[in-house]
DNA sequence: GAAGGAAGTTCCATTATATGGAACGCAGTT
DNA sequence: AACTGCGTTCCATATAATGGAACTTCCTTC
């Protein structure tokens, strides 16, 4: 049993930030989650600090490039994180090894084709392959959805144990996004069961109506990495049977990325 | 010995990070600037910070999903910083009113476009669009590169007031990337010059051998943002003749776009 | 298989840093 | 002119970061 550090497994909420850093990141949570631009007091409603304090704060941010100023009054996120983004893509391991397995998916399916990683109870894509490539890839990748109506997310979380699975399902709020968006923790692991038993999920528009994907799930030998590929198509033209007509390569491929962990990553990965 | 410099007084060079924030910040800039992953101690050797103090820093990176473990002992940027990129991207407001300019001057000349910023005396692509979408979108936007041997960076540069350009440069450390890379500050002045008189910059096979383009300026009324935007393509194809045709174009998509600021970001902008 | 070393982790008194209440400056409004 | 909302600055105090040293593993060497 050797202690580590906490490692980057989100299963319970933070109060709110902890330490400085957290306090700064928090700021920046906020900001990234509104819709709109935000003024100096907006986000102090948001926050409950202090002004001094939370100017400060902001200060820092705007400085180290984290944030920046649109207008006079409204904040942004800052160019600095694109920049750490592009290398955090260009040197994930993982990405890279998944990468040519996902393009042999995207190229017999002709669809477009996922890789997410499980974080928390959400499901952020880290590689995308379609063929009309209609530029939106950036807002795409980065992006984070629920796991627990998308084909992805529920691929990975099917890879989770059970302790582990149910401690984070507990943790999830339902919505309904669409009329076959499951709508509580039952149904879901009911579904994770058979998940785990036919080695596929689905998403029969339960997260978009109109998308409907299939999808396997990935995982590192010690579980510590949970992710998830998936095909995925509008469904007026990917039926039911074709989608199944896919599990099987698709779980091919999942389980190529695994062999290639395994090999290229160390035994213990 | 450390003494605390007065914050928020833009021009003087940091140190190194200032503050608790800017050396967690320091820290993730390490390892992303390394080609390969760090392991602890090669962190500890490039921060040469405490072991002990290091660690800490890491573990609250860690816990902020900043950083990530890829196998026990080395780290990589965490899938927090794509999170946050891809809503940096989304809400950017600069980027939302160029691009339908930077769209249609890539339909008219059927080549790459990019967009970017300048960033000190670098250039962050914020924007590209190209024909033949070959998925490495993500790793180029948020890429940064020398302003002083790309045309969108010296058109970005001729738009900075004397004062202001003239301290950039002295900051520039020049080096040879092409056999037609400036090589030093004079002559990037001269050429700025220029720039400045005809309104177009071009890099003519300055930063990567067999790639030209012809850029332009775009900046704020208050020049608190500069940018430039370029149309680019291979040397073998794109002769300065057809470059030259395609100055006029975009110089009037840079205006355009100068003047959609003005329009809705208010006229201070 | 014991000794030595290197890498990673924890502890805690000290010190530097962040905090936040209050005051200030500056708009636009009444 | 007085008022109100917003952003900014100040500074004594509280808090969190620091870093030296001790402690674990784990790996290598003899």
């Amino acid at each position: 049993m050797k202690k580590s550090l906490p490692a980057g497994t989100p299963g319970d909420a933070e109060p709110v930030g902890t330490g400085t850093l957290g306090k700064a990141i928090a700021v920046l949570d906020i900001i990234a989650a509104s819709p709109e631009p935000l003024r100096f007091t907006d986000v102090l409603r948001l926050t409950e600090q202090p002004r001094g304090t939370l100017h400060r704060q902001i200060s820092n941010l705007l400085e180290e490039g984290l944030l920046a100023v649109n207008r006079d009054q409204t904040y942004g996120l800052g160019l600095r994180l694109l920049q750490f983004a592009s290398k955090a893509w260009d040197g994930n391991q993982f990405r890279m090894i998944a990468e040519p397995h996902i393009r042999k998916l995207h190229e017999a399916t002709g669809e477009t084709v996922h890789l997410g990683i499980l974080h928390g109870i959400d499901v952020v894509y880290l590689d995308k392959i379609e063929s009309r490539q209609s530029i939106r890839m950036v807002s795409q990748i980065g992006n984070t959805a629920p796991a627990w109506c998308t084909g992805v997310g529920k691929a990975a979380l099917s890879a989770l144990l059970d302790d582990e699975l149910r401690a984070r399902v507990a943790t999830i709020v339902f919505r309904q996004y669409t009329p076959n968006t499951l709508g509580d923790a039952q149904g879901l692991l009911d579904e994770i069961a058979t998940i785990r038993s036919e080695g596929n999920a689905y998403d029969r528009e339960e997260h978009e109506t109109g998308i409907c994907c299939v999808a396997a799930p990935v995982h590192s030998a010690d579980r510590k990495l949970i992710a998830g590929i998936s095909v995925t198509g509008p469904a007026y033209r990917i039926t039911t049977d074709v989608l199944q007509s896919w599990a099987g390569i698709t779980r091919a491929a999942a389980s190529a990325i695994m062999d290639d962990m395994n090999a290229r990553m160390g035994p213990r990965g």
